[in-house]
DNA sequence: GAGCATCTGATTTTT
DNA sequence: TCAGATGCTC
């Protein structure tokens, strides 16, 4: 595909000289093509790389355009600012905390982080905590920061007390996260378009330092996106955005096509293109994806093309359960082996995380290699965010939450009371958590075993400061001598300690390589220390981590975005799965869904594989439903359907109840018109005859893999290095190595120290 | 304050 | 089911 030309409409729009553009590129139009091609054609007429900033999504897809630049025009694509919102964001903000008036280095906050911030508040309240869920507040608070409403003007607008008691917590919040130096990750946006609202010439100096910016995903933008993305570029307007309304798919989470349908309005001028050809789909697959977008009304309309051949009909299994809907997706995959692919052009795609697990065990089972993507991210590990909270410590005394996560950890005596007594004196302005334990313990307001801890953790955070500007593996290597934090593990550690001890040699490894490509040192602004590991560490989510290697690919149809395969499954396409159930009732929401199933189906190349079940075993018990309304909105003449292959189980459970669906496909209960929900227990099935009893697998890589991780070994020829990663078992396991002199892929074999003695 | 037992709520999707 | 939060005992 890369040597093919540019069609007519692909060419306009790498051409396209100044002033703003809005390119609406169909599912596998070539888009990055486009994208690339223009950063290229830029570059070539003589605008600085330092002057073209472009957004993506993901941090994958920054990876690759840069990539993609840098295979074509060198080590120049590395002057280029390429980024999601958020580490562009934070790249300026960093830049610019003083004019803010945020410390340097101030924290950013997680999921987890948020939560205690806010529990602490509602508790303070004395609200309601099962009214005033972290998790319901939090959307709130995320909500209107996406929509730019601070504190106050959510105040005014609150019609409830509900609203009223929000907009409280959210000034609390606002005003704890503030005192602790941390912005959560809307605030990275929210703040970087501050700066322009409240200082017009520092943001005038970064409107002018580009001259180029550039949007991929356009459709995903929300508002205060939008608003970055127009004080950034609209003075010049030079803002050339793609994007698909079809394939908008966080609406949940505050992005709002009216970026995309009123372009033309807020960029004046603008020209628009349209990408129509489909080149990755066969005829079939696309008519099929075509036909299901067909039934959305909210959308601009468009009909995708192709010139490439009908292909395989797209096929549908329904199974029993999920346990023999994982077993048909593997002897699908098998097929796909059989006839020549690699696993790794094949993926599988669901809707919710839960739905891997099936998958997983199935495939492990039988001995297939695997990746899971998302889920419980690395960062997210306790044992990782433990360790990182001493560090962001560090650097951001200030930072309360990493104070808290750290002290007591390992146990130091520090409980409830000095927590108490610690909260109390951090009301005052400017007060540090470290410095305040400081003085109790100086003022003798501490007894026995917290005396005593409290020296040791402020004694070990104030090492940790005084040579945080060292390499960060090193700062990382005294953390870990110091702190105690490994035999803590292993006193604490039950079933999973090898894995909780392997991911902390995998932050370890981390902090070699970060500081490795530090010293190399060539970033446009010197990069490399701490505070830009942590950084990196906050931004980074499992879908950046991928490896490569043959393995099939489970994730989300979220995380599949911008990807593409040659074979596709997608699974569990129930009604309340996919459509999920929370969005029944909506018809924006529902159309929401569908795109997310016409992002699903044109992620394949080649062949398709839709499967349901028509029972799940959820939480509690088991749960039927009929079959996804949207297998039915593909033209009968493209799909070929399988019958079930019934096993006795799924006898019983027809037993259970006779219900079945206009669609023909068997299946029960609760849709969208059944307004009773905890009803119907009789759907419910007694599943003790059917329940796996499996332990939950963690990764695809072999035991001995995981544990090669982080390991140092020798090379007869490379010298001594370090294991980055690895697959496989015995002497063929493939150990990616960081020697001293370059990374190298090596096997098991030809290194000592990688096996499994200790 | 630490350790253990019990309870409870969660499943949508993620930077 | 299961992880995390809460509550109780020593």
């Amino acid at each position: 595909m890369s040597v093919m030309p540019f069609n007519p409409a692909q060419l306009a729009a790498v051409e396209h000289e100044r002033g703003p553009a809005l390119v609406i590129a169909g599912a596998g139009s070539g888009k990055t093509r486009v994208l690339t091609g223009r950063v290229a054609r830029l570059l070539a007429r003589g605008v600085a790389p330092e002057a073209v900033l472009a957004f993506t999504f993901t941090n994958r897809a920054a990876r690759e355009m840069r990539g993609r630049i840098e295979a074509d025009l060198g080590p120049v694509a590395r002057r280029l600012w390429i980024g999601t919102f958020h580490a562009t964001a934070l790249r300026i903000l960093r830049r610019e905390a003083g004019t803010l008036g945020l410390p340097p280095g101030f924290s950013i906050y997680d999921r987890d982080d948020q939560e205690e911030v806010l529990r602490e508040l509602i508790r303070a309240a004395a609200l309601p905590d099962t009214v005033y869920r972290t998790g319901v507040v939090l959307g709130r608070i995320s909500d209107a920061k996406n929509a730019l409403v601070r504190p106050e003007e959510a105040a005014k607008a609150a019609m409830t007390d509900f609203d009223r008691h929000v907009a409280t917590l959210y000034a609390g919040y606002q005003a704890a996260l503030r005192r602790a130096g941390a912005l959560d990750f809307d605030d990275l946006i929210g703040e970087t378009v501050r700066l322009w609202l409240e200082h017009p010439d520092a943001g005038a100096r970064w409107s002018r330092r580009f001259e180029h910016v550039l949007v991929d995903e356009y459709q995903d933008t929300n508002h205060a996106q939008f608003r970055l993305v127009q004080a950034l570029g609209g003075v010049h307007g030079n803002v050339f955005v793609v994007g698909d309304d079809d394939q908008s798919i966080y609406g949940w989470r505050g992005a709002d096509l009216a970026n995309v349908l009123d372009f033309e309005q807020a960029f004046p001028g603008a020209l628009t293109l349209r990408l129509e050809q489909n080149y990755r789909s066969t005829g079939n697959i696309l008519e099929a994806a075509n036909a299901v977008i067909e039934h959305n009304v909210a959308r601009k309309g468009k009909t995708l093309w192709c010139e490439r051949e009908a292909g395989a009909l797209l096929r549908f299994v329904l199974a029993a359960d999920e346990l023999e809907e994982a077993r048909r997706v593997r002897q699908w995959l098998e097929q796909q082996t059989s006839r020549g692919r690699r696993l790794s052009d094949c993926a599988v795609l669901y809707r919710t995380n839960a739905q891997s697990r099936a998958l997983e065990t199935e495939l492990r089972q039988t001995g297939h290699a695997y990746e899971i993507v998302g889920g419980v991210s690395f960062f997210q590990r306790r044992e990782v965010k433990d360790l990182l909270a001493y560090l962001r410590l560090a650097v951001n005394p200030q930072d309360t939450a990493s104070f808290f996560r750290s002290w007591n950890t390992p146990r130091r005596g520090l409980g409830p009371a000095v927590e108490a007594q610690v909260r109390a004196r951090l009301e005052r302005p400017g007060a540090e958590p470290v410095q305040v334990l400081r003085e109790l313990a100086a003022a003798g307001r501490l007894r026995g075993a917290a005396r005593a801890g409290a020296t040791q953790f402020v004694a070990l955070m104030d090492e940790l400061r005084s040579r945080r500007d060292e390499p960060v593996d090193r700062v990382f290597a005294l953390l870990l001598e110091r702190s105690g934090y490994l035999e803590h593990m292993d006193v604490s550690g039950g079933e999973d300690l090898a894995e909780r001890r392997a991911n902390v040699e995998e932050l370890g490894v981390a902090a070699v390589m970060f500081a490795a490509k530090a010293t190399e040192g060539s970033e446009d602004p010197p990069a490399g220390g701490l505070l830009d590991w942590l950084s990196e560490c906050s931004l980074l989510t499992d879908a950046d981590r991928t490896t490569d290697g043959d393995r099939v690919l489970l994730l989300t149809v979220h995380n599949a975005k911008g990807l593409e395969f040659d074979a596709v499954a997608v699974a569990g396409l129930e009604e309340g799965l996919l459509p999920h159930a929370s969005s029944l009732e909506r018809s924006d929401q529902l159309e929401e869904e569908r795109r997310l199933f016409y992002v699903a189906l044109t992620r394949a190349r080649d062949e398709v594989l839709l499967t349901a079940a028509a029972y799940r075993r959820r939480f509690d018990g088991a749960w039927g439903a009929s079959v996804s309304r949207f297998v039915g909105e593909v033209p009968d003449h493209l799909l070929e359907r399988e019958a079930p292959r019934s096993s006795g189980r799924a006898r019983e459970a027809r037993g259970a109840n006779g219900r079945s669906f206009s669609n023909g496909w068997r299946a029960s209960r609760r849709h969208a018109d059944d307004d009773a929900p905890d009803e119907a227990r009789d759907d419910v099935l007694d599943d003790s005859a059917t329940r796996s009893g499996l332990p939950r697998v963690p990764s695809g890589r072999s035991a001995n893999a995981r544990r090669a991780v982080g390991r140092r070994v020798m090379h007869e020829k490379f010298g001594a290095g370090t294991v980055v990663e690895a697959d496989g078992d015995g002497p063929d396991m493939k150990l990616t190595v960081r020697f001293t002199s370059a990374v190298k892929k090596v096997l098991a074999r030809f290194v000592t120290g990688a096996g499994d003695g200790d």
